[in-house]
DNA sequence: ATCGGGGTCTTTTTT
DNA sequence: AGACCCCGAT
């Protein structure tokens, strides 16, 4: 046991090390299960640390983690918290950290943990447990099925794309709101298609059903309803003592409900965040969540404010309560810090976007060799293309980066393809899976990949029906071995990871026709299987793969190197909860932040701000506003000089300037470049010749 | 029925 | 630069 004894306040250690306000917020209820608390904590307050002490402190006293329900917004955070949960608990304790980690189980997202129940109550509500689940792609592959169908993809004016069509849906589903009301506040260039919207989710509602797949919005929406039965909702109340919710602002209408469901006095309950960083509105997230929850309960909710910022100097946080103090309406105080520093944050103007490459190299290479290692450093970004150049000119001088938000492993075709024939396998009338696999035997297409499925779908036997389906001429060669492979995985031979590499060696070939590229791609299937050994069952492998897909290159089988130095890439969405010692933010200027597609509404512009703001906050020591003046459309001219010029983001008014060190900077080899001559014109002749009159 | 080529339009952010 | 659609050749 190692409890020590702080004298001024008769506290154990890990109290000790916390504020006052932290400290009231985890010992709020002392153990016990308390009224509900809402903590708002701003960017950098120690937010994490203080709910994992609270976790760790209601364990302590005595609760049982297996009974403690903790929702984050990415597996990512589940898993950080989890782990200071285990050190804290464990040093009191004195006990195995693993044990308590272990026993901490139902710590992950809202649709992890959403996953997970819908399995285990699936019989109840009438759900077969072997549905699996389809991840923003395949969704709107459905629904491009769906809408193919009703004939909506040949209409006289253009149709919303598979894509637009979803994220309508999604909207309508999480915000539990109206399709018309969806449509003109989200989505008002669609708002003359809402009869035919309505019939395509009807179609697209009932193709899930039959094929027994679930969406992302399924897991919410089905948990929901689920929980709306006063007799289910009652048993899952039951389960978990404490239920605690990290990043509140960034939950929405559907999630919320869940929360009153399962909690509807707000007893146990605990949830933390902050609306100055809410940034997920795209999402239906509801600032108005967190705004209303101390009202929401008979007993109203105790709310404690963390305002004291351990993470940025005192500079450093100036500048971004200037920014965000420009905001019209808001909960959450401005922070303050003790770090002090004599150093303003940077506003950079550079030329165009190459030089702004140039420059974040130049200066990340210098803090370098100031012995800021890369991985203390971060450049962010609004939307992940914003990163090409960089990326470009940091590959060209060998700097190691790892970029996070943007394009995924599992994005890619040929990954997507091998994780289809596993879906395939485990649930055989996720059709959307199917017709995916079947295309890939050549002279199968479209027709005959639907005929196939249909067949199985009609057959009590799904490889049989496979079995009996005389296939085109052209595709009878590569007939016997899918049949064959499809066979084997349907029987589960028992180890699911020789399974996956048969699928693999099967795919080989295929792969190797259809891309050029071949190498590379084996690789990628080669780190699936490093992915995958981690996972116990096929099952578990594909819900949890769907639900919390690896970075390209990061977490998981890691990157290259992952021993070695690099510099992390950041959208600024996938940034969320982070810090870095310098951060740089590219595209400082109007049309990138605020993005101007995306300034419909005075909200949209307020979350834009948010953005930046959480952007800025994520720096400790170092800040960099990179303003690039000029940007060259690759629209349309292969190598036109056709430019436009950009302007300082409009959150950055004159009147907060005097908070940044403002400096244009130029590259040495820019200097070269004919389009950075001096603008003047003088004539050299007529002066030598006036040397001699 | 499949597959390849050419022409056209494009909301960014993610569980 | 890609995704998507349509059309013509196999």
């Amino acid at each position: 046991m190692t409890i020590a004894i702080n004298d001024s306040t008769l506290q154990p250690a890990y109290l000790a090390k916390l504020n006052a306000e932290q400290r009231l917020a985890v010992e709020h209820g002392d153990g016990q299960i308390a009224g509900p608390l809402l903590v708002i904590a701003g960017a950098g307050s120690g937010k994490t640390n203080t709910l994992a002490h609270r976790v760790a402190h209601l364990i302590v006293k005595g609760a049982d983690p297996r009974r403690i329900l903790l929702m984050t917004f990415s597996r990512r955070a589940a898993t950080e918290m989890a782990r200071r949960v285990e050190r804290i608990a464990g040093e009191v304790l004195g006990r195995d950290a693993s044990v308590i980690a272990d026993a901490l189980s139902w710590a992950g997202t809202f649709h992890g943990i959403g996953a997970r129940l819908l399995r285990d109550y699936a019989l109840t509500i009438g759900l077969d447990p072997a549905f699996t689940i389809h991840d923003r792609e395949d969704s709107a592959d459905l629904m491009n099925l769906a809408r193919h169908e009703l004939g909506f993809s040949k209409t006289e004016s253009r149709f919303p794309t598979k894509g637009t069509c979803l994220a309508i849906y999604s909207r309508t589903v999480n915000a539990q709101a109206p399709l018309g009301e969806v449509l003109g506040s989200a989505f008002p260039w669609c708002a003359g298609w809402a009869e035919q919207l309505k019939t395509l989710f009807a179609g697209y509602v009932e193709a899930k059903q039959a094929q027994n797949v679930l969406d992302y919005d399924d897991l919410l929406l089905y948990w929901a309803q689920m929980a709306a039965e006063p007799e289910i909702a009652s048993h899952l109340s039951s389960r978990f003592d404490h239920v605690l919710v990290d990043e509140y602002q960034d939950t929405n209408r559907l999630q919320a409900s869940i929360l009153s469901a399962l909690k509807p006095d707000g007893a146990g309950l605990t949830v933390v965040g902050d609306d100055a960083q809410s940034i997920y509105s795209f999402r239906a997230a509801e600032v108005r969540n967190i705004l209303d929850f101390p009202q929401q309960f008979a007993r109203a909710a105790d709310v404690i404010m963390l305002e004291r910022n351990y993470r940025s100097t005192v500079t450093i946080l100036a500048a971004a309560n200037a920014v965000i103090s420009e905001a019209p309406e808001r909960f959450t105080k401005n922070l303050w810090s003790e770090r002090k520093s004599s150093q303003k944050p940077k506003l950079v103007s550079v030329r165009d976007e190459a030089e702004q490459a140039n420059y974040v190299c130049q200066a990340i290479l210098a803090e370098r060799e100031a012995g800021t290692v890369l991985t203390s450093q971060a450049v962010l970004f609004r939307a992940s293309h914003h990163s090409g150049p960089l990326e470009i000119e940091l590959t060209r001088r060998n700097i190691p980066f790892v970029k996070f938000g943007g394009l995924k492993f599992l994005d890619a075709a040929h990954v997507k393809d091998v994780l289809a024939v596993l879906r395939f396998a485990e649930n055989p009338r996720d059709r959307v899976a199917g017709f995916r696999v079947l295309q890939l035997l050549p002279g199968i297409g479209p027709s005959a990949a639907s005929a196939v499925v249909e067949i199985m779908a009609t057959s009590l036997d799904e490889a049989m029906g496979l079995a009996r389906y005389r296939p085109p001429q052209r595709a009878a060669d590569d007939w016997p071995a899918f049949v064959a492979l499809y066979s084997g995985l349907r029987a589960r031979s028992g180890k699911w990871l020789a399974d996956l590499e048969q699928v693999r060696l099967w795919y080989e070939p295929h792969l190797e026709r259809m891309h050029e590229d071949a190498t590379t791609r084996r690789a990628d299937l080669m780190q699936l299987e490093q992915i995958a050994s981690g996972y116990a069952s096929r099952e578990r492998f594909l819900t949890e793969l769907t639900l919390d897909p690896p970075d390209a290159t990061s977490d998981q089988a890691g990157p290259p190197h992952r021993d070695e130095d690099y510099l992390i890439l950041s959208t600024i969405h996938s940034a969320k909860g982070q810090e870095w010692k310098n951060v740089f933010v590219l595209n400082t200027v109007d049309g990138c932040i605020p993005a101007d597609l995306g300034v419909g509404t005075k909200e949209d512009i307020e979350e834009e701000r948010r953005l930046l703001y959480v952007a800025m906050t994520r720096a400790k020591d170092g800040l960099h506003l990179v303003t690039p003046q000029r940007f060259y459309p690759h629209n349309q001219p292969a190598r036109g000089d056709r430019n436009v010029y950009a302007s300082r983001s409009r959150f950055i008014p004159a009147s907060i300037l005097g908070t940044f060190e403002q400096t244009s900077w130029v590259s040495v080899h820019a200097k070269d470049d004919p389009r950075h001559r001096p603008e003047v014109r003088v004539d050299l002749g007529a002066r030598m010749r006036g040397m001699w009159k």
